[in-house]
DNA sequence: CTCCAGGTAA
DNA sequence: TTACCTGGAG
């Protein structure tokens, strides 16, 4: 790692916030310093292009338009907000945090980094980032972006996977960081991180801040940040049922915690846990005798179910990679004690929230 | 298809 | 440390 005299911070302020003055984005979460905007702005960008949060943004707003509003909004219009984004508990969390600042708060934020932390599902980069551009406090937001810039800026060789490391970055950006404008100095390092300091096709030549990027002039950019590689998602197989009761669709919605959390999708099962002789091995008409076994027996309901003749779809997690059968079903009239879920029209599908993995499920049948 | 990026909670 | 989701690049 290098260390830059108190001159060259200077030079490097003035060059960054220039640049960002001339060059900044215009975005709709920067017409104001409303902490309820950036708040909203940045727990979208943290999983999601700034491309594709500008239109659910707009929606947020226009839905919840206040605190008050998203701390006493239904659920399900929540997850409806948040359909496709991922992540779904950060909605949840939202919610929560918005219920703290009525409850706790009288519905005024906490206006430093340290109070914001104490905030459900506001850790430390989100504390920086409301705490820097809604209320001027010179702390770091340190994100992927900053560690990518700052990693090449100085040649940080610090392992970004390790928890311990963000202190590093902390620490060094602290030293760094415009006292007088720092929302606009962590803003710019974002702008800069997304545009010319991106991870894979970096435009250094053209970058406002060339001459202070020491990896790219030792040409050694693509080397940062060191970040030590994540194991392998674990195949998990599975067969989704689009079963039909009297013409309306079997949905099910998934449990409150563990992935997807209470979001729609059709019924999906682990061939593990189906009644085979060996999963692995499995032919569609075994299966097909399973599935209906297993509705009967944990379900109580009579399905008819035929293998259909389509590619498998498959969806990557972070941790699991799994690899969806699609088998069609007719279920005889009956009731859904025993299943967590209700029978809906075409039109109600439409209004429950669900996953992607579910748009795939219904590209693929309707593809058929 | 594979690989990878990205904050917080538990 | 691991779980949580989707999208973009190659």
């Amino acid at each position: 790692m290098i260390e830059w005299s108190s001159a060259t911070i200077k030079d490097f302020q003035t060059t960054l916030l220039t640049w960002y003055d001339e060059h900044g984005r215009d975005l709709p979460w920067r017409q104001d310093q409303e902490p309820y905007h950036i708040w909203v702005s940045e727990i979208m960008l943290q999983q999601t292009q700034v491309q594709t949060v500008i239109p659910y943004y707009e929606r947020f707003m226009d839905w919840f338009p206040t605190v008050a509003a998203l701390a006493e909004a239904p659920e399900e219009r929540l997850l409806k907000a948040w359909e496709g984004l991922g992540y779904y508990s950060r909605v949840r969390n939202m919610q929560r945090c918005a219920r703290q600042i009525m409850a706790d708060y009288d519905g005024q934020w906490p206006t430093t980094a340290a109070a914001l932390s104490e905030l459900v599902g506001i850790g430390p980069y989100t504390a920086g980032a409301i705490a820097s551009i809604a209320f001027n406090e010179p702390v770091p937001a340190v994100d992927g972006n900053a560690y990518r810039v700052f990693s090449r800026l100085l040649e940080i060789d610090d392992d970004i996977a390790k928890p311990q490391t963000r202190q590093v970055f902390e620490d060094v950006i602290s030293k760094i960081i415009s006292p007088t404008r720092p929302g606009d100095f962590n803003q710019a390092i974002m702008d800069l991180g997304s545009s010319y300091m991106t991870a894979r096709q970096p435009d250094s030549e053209h970058s406002p801040v060339k001459r202070f990027n020491q990896a790219y002039l030792d040409g050694k950019e693509l080397d940062y940040p060191v970040k030590t590689k994540k194991p392998r998602p674990k195949p998990v197989a599975y067969v989704a049922v689009l079963a039909k009761m009297a013409d309306q669709w079997l949905m099910t919605q998934r449990p409150s915690t563990g992935m997807l959390a209470n979001l729609w999708t059709v019924p999906l099962l682990r061939l593990e846990d189906l009644p085979l002789e060996d999963w692995t091995i499995a032919t569609p008409l075994e299966i097909e005798a399973a599935v209906s076994a297993y509705f009967k027996q944990e379900y109580q309901l009579e399905l008819t179910a035929a293998s259909l003749p389509v590619r498998p779809v498959t969806h990557t997690f972070t941790h699991q990679k799994w690899t969806i059968q699609l088998l069609q079903g007719t279920l005889e009239p009956g009731d859904l004690a025993f299943f967590a879920g209700k029978t809906v029209t075409d039109t109600e599908l439409a209004t429950l929230p669900q996953p992607k993995v579910q748009a795939k499920i219904w590209d693929r049948y309707h593809a058929r």
